[in-house]
DNA sequence: TTTAATTTGACAATATAATGACATGTTTAG
DNA sequence: CTAAACATGTCATTATATTGTCAAATTAAA
């Protein structure tokens, strides 16, 4: 396994999940490489070595299970597997042939992204010390705000403060890029799932929620949740706070 | 962490204060190191495990709260903080940087000393669960509810609680990660066997169950096990960190 | 001041969790 | 060996909480 930019092969009949996944994780630093039905996938995961496949089920439904199953006589490659809502059936198949991880479709693409992370962290056991350790993937420490990713908390004034899934997900992902400016666009394809197509204002409402959550424990945290005018959001982290 | 000599870094940019604080702390059995600025201290807060670290804001003003904070990302070593007097501002923001503690220059000695003693104190009791997992021993103790795994036994304000198997398996392996949230697929992938794949509300069942038992003896212990909503299940650290 | 964008509150539609009752296995005691 | 006690998983029901939409009120920019 290189030590970064590892490859990963996308396996998906639809050009349009392909295309997000490219997306989503050549951000992330992976090296990504393409094939659009269950031979080709086969063939090309057998040939070169690649550090994880990410293969959807419904290529056919045989076919995938059929691929995963192949492959793993040959290879130890693992494989995180995309699969319909409820499809228990499939589930099943799967984890007997050999998979790592599920996700159901319609996924948020972060979340995939994490999963990612966490199967490529497990099967690398020598490399624990890892990035992501060090740059405290788990904790994020503001001045006046703390999150625990791993608990799901979040503290201002060493208080608690709940927020819903939504919510939540909205905060930590501003957190996760501090001071960059994110379009309600971009917000709702990286903390919704990737098939919502809703209303854009709904994003304006969930910033709505932070903010009166975390207004009534720390006015400081909340006014850290910054409205560009005229672009988005962006979680701002204040430099002048020693007079 | 030593049973006895616990090692204390000291950082503070006056010579005169260092020297008080050895003076007064290696009587009492503990070794000390010393640090003169932010830079170095960060340094070797993350090179060595210390059991407590000194920290004076003065320093300076900027460098004392971002030490706190920026070590809080990578380790977490208690920290006692020092500042002059109604120092509001900075008080609350050493809090929310993950201090323990505060003592207001100039301070008597023995208070400090006090103060000390009761840091350790209460981070030996949290960190039980770490220590202990990690060395092998087998007794994870929360202020609650104590696991002693060689024996499968659970106890709560000194009271035995029966558990069946699947119990005792799922407070196990929440209580092993203690504040980590887990989703229910989690829950099943690791607590019951590879090949479970039934109802997945089957979690919640159980959950039930445990808390009932747990409730029976003691509902501090019941309520560690929290729900997390649209995510999962997680057992909770009480953290009194205000005295 | 005018215009456009944001904030906000109320509400309906969804989604998720807690619980109780039951069926089916599995162990234990006699 | 058998019956009772226990453990486990399922499922339907009830109880809660979240999420998205929309339109009116407010605010910012030019």
């Amino acid at each position: 396994m290189s030590e970064f930019g590892n490859r990963i092969l996308v396996v998906d009949d639809e050009e349009r999940i392909r295309r997000l996944l490219r997306l989503y994780l050549e951000k992330e630093g992976y090296s990504i490489e393409e094939a659009e039905d269950g031979g080709t996938a086969l063939q090309k995961a057998i040939q070169y070595d690649y550090d994880l496949i990410i293969l959807d089920l419904l290529l056919s439904r045989i076919d995938g299970i059929e691929v995963c199953a192949r492959l793993r006589q040959q290879k130890a490659t693992p494989v995180l597997i995309l699969t319909a809502k409820g499809d228990e059936v499939n589930r099943v198949q799967g984890f007997e042939a050999g998979a790592d991880d599920y996700v159901v479709k319609p996924f948020s693409p972060r979340e995939v992204v994490s999963r990612i992370k966490a199967i490529l962290r497990r099967s690398s056991a020598t490399a624990f010390v890892s990035k992501d350790f060090f740059f405290g993937n788990n904790k994020i420490v503001f001045p006046h705000l703390i999150i625990e990713h791993d608990a799901r908390r979040v503290t201002a004034r060493g208080q608690e403060v709940n927020f819903t899934p939504k919510e939540y997900d909205l905060l930590h992902f501003l957190a996760s890029s501090p001071d960059k400016v994110f379009s309600r666009e971009e917000l709702l394809r990286d903390v919704w799932k990737y098939d919502f197509f809703g209303d854009i204002r709904t994003v304006d409402t969930h910033i709505k929620r932070v903010r009166e959550k975390l207004n009534r424990i720390s006015p400081e945290a909340a006014a850290m949740i910054t409205t560009v005018w005229g672009i988005g959001y962006k979680l701002e982290v204040q430099k002048d706070l020693f007079i």
